[in-house]
DNA sequence: TAGGAATGTTTAAACGATTAAGCACAGATG
DNA sequence: CATCTGTGCTTAATCGTTTAAACATTCCTA
């Protein structure tokens, strides 16, 4: 790789100093510095084709300019439309984007929090998995500025956007009671993360309905989905609406229901978090609760460049999802 | 945020030069350190929980260990799929990955590659936009290892890697002759993208088949995927088959077909590029060509490591893609 | 007309690492 | 005994910026 030209090369050019190109070139000193000399130095910039080396300027300034986002996973689409967001976001405030997919595992993040840290990131945005509440406070000890995003936890205290989970869970069961559902089946993750479980408490505390819940491994995706509609379907004839925490939850839930021959709405109605777009190609569009990507991808960074800036602040943001009703849940 | 621990905050705490504590740490003069000293300093290292500085050391060596990528969009699954991939085999190198977005414009490419640039990376991974073979001549001519992926432009000879997309059109096509359809519609982008328009020439060079081609307009999709459907069916109502060159175009025409009451596979069959969820989901199992994701990215991470290393060396990888048959294409 | 202010520019240290070269002392060798 | 070799460590330059402080001029102003 040639080598690029530098503040010296402008310099020897022009025959100033280092420092004069660059107070022109940062536009500082205004008003110092004649203006012949300042065109004449702009002019060769431009000539040289220069431009400041990021690294050196990081390396005096303290500042990179740059964010690390953690991720579940990057190839799942909530995460992938969230980082399209962020990377939005952050460019217009001057952040590049480094980004890892934790694959929900502690020792990944750790790993990949520490790269971030080494790279000196001047911020995190962060998803972290379960039973990561150490990494929380280790971040909030060192006082390294950062945002919790879509999952938190109750017991440290810190930066976070995500939805309330809770009040969309329960408008779901209300739209579903209100079309005069009774027994849903709730498909939930068998996990700490507080966001998850929140859908489900939002979900089964809820009067006038009944609720069975089945629980799922996170490994075990299309397996345990299986067996709690078989178990659902069996042990609980009545049940006639199942409500998916989660967007990978409902495909494969959708799929195991036609492999069954359920009719959607008419045997059992069915309704999702988060949207993909087999939803709207299922021979009967499925409802579900629609995320404020836009809006969690925004606050994210805005909550970020605050914290970068001052890391006294502390705000914890939850956002209202949306009910998106559709033909899943109408009762014929 | 509270400084980290440097070099020399080891040094003077053992009681040596930072030279000794960076010797020591990286493992470089070995058999000329006292056991006992290379010991004290690992342990005071340990202790002070030192972490190089990244920054730094780039500086020095002018290697930040850092990749651009460059993706369409990262929020479409075959983006965010691929970004996956290129992250855990960049990161099995050591290196971090810078993601972007290009929107399919030319502009905003060029503005992420100079951030990229900017921030020193030792190399970038491309899927460029039309009209963009300047960039990468400009690429060539300042010596900067880079790769294209899926995308590339025979007029300038450059690493890539991509898939054999001819041969995949080819066998979609021939695959669905020997299933004896006979008319087929082919939707495609309007565009110059050599990828795409490889799709459409193995699709409409082949003998025993009839074609026709409906194109349509990136920021149309929608729009012009109708008016493509709506043409066959009018004018052409042998069509017995419709070949989607993308997973984009597949969506939209499913939904209009869905609308149109147009049953898959009885009154047409339907072939399509690249998989999405959807396609497990919709009444028909969908019939696809499924790229070798994993090994696009890998081959592309390899290719741009032997780059950074030796950019004198070329290579340009086309890839098998693989025919995933199902129910659409099956005719009873 | 001396002294301060304003203007235009340079000097030099610093950021935190890497690394070639040098220094000092030990023991080995002829 | 002089010299060489090997061992263990330090010195100091360097990467490309930023920026406080200093230095020269020229220009006012009392």
């Amino acid at each position: 790789m040639k080598k690029k030209t530098s503040l010296k090369d402008i310099a020897s050019k022009v025959g100033v100093s280092t420092a004069l190109v660059s107070y022109v070139l940062n536009g500082k000193m205004k008003g110092r510095i004649s203006e012949e000399v300042a065109n004449r130095i702009k002019l060769v910039a431009k000539e040289l084709n220069y431009h400041p080396n990021q690294i050196a300027r990081s390396l005096k300034t303290n500042k990179t300019n740059s964010i690390g986002l953690l991720l579940a996973d990057i190839s799942n689409p909530f995460s992938s439309q969230i980082a399209r967001i962020i990377e939005n976001e952050a460019d217009k405030l001057g952040y590049a984007v480094i980004i890892g997919s934790s694959d929900e595992s502690v020792e990944k993040s750790e790993k990949i929090i520490d790269v971030f840290l080494n790279r000196q990131v001047d911020g995190l945005i962060l998803s972290l998995p379960e039973k990561s509440e150490h990494i929380v406070s280790d971040l909030k000890s060192k006082d390294i500025p950062f945002v919790l995003l879509d999952r938190y936890f109750p017991s440290v205290a810190a930066n976070s956007v995500a939805i309330d989970n809770y009040s969309a869970s329960e408008s779901v069961v209300k739209h579903l009671q209100s079309n005069n559902y009774k027994n849903v089946g709730i498909i939930s993750y068998d996990t700490e993360l507080v966001h998850l479980n929140e859908r489900l408490r939002g979900a089964t505390e809820q009067n006038g309905i009944n609720s069975s819940v089945g629980k799922v491994r996170l490994g075990h995706i299309q397996e345990d989905v299986e067996s709690a509609i078989d178990m659902f379907l069996t042990s609980n004839p009545t049940m006639d609406a199942i409500f998916f925490t989660s967007n990978l939850l409902t495909i494969s839930g959708l799929k195991f229901l036609n492999k069954k021959k359920v009719n959607i709405p008419c045997d059992m109605g069915v309704i999702a978090f988060d949207k993909t777009d087999a939803f709207d190609l299922f021979y009967t569009s499925i409802s579900y609760v629609n995320q404020p990507l836009a809006k969690l991808g925004n606050e994210a960074v805005r909550l970020m460049h605050q914290a970068i800036n001052d890391n006294t602040k502390r705000e914890q943001i939850f956002l209202l999802a949306e009910l998106i009703i559709r033909d899943s849940t109408s009762r014929k």
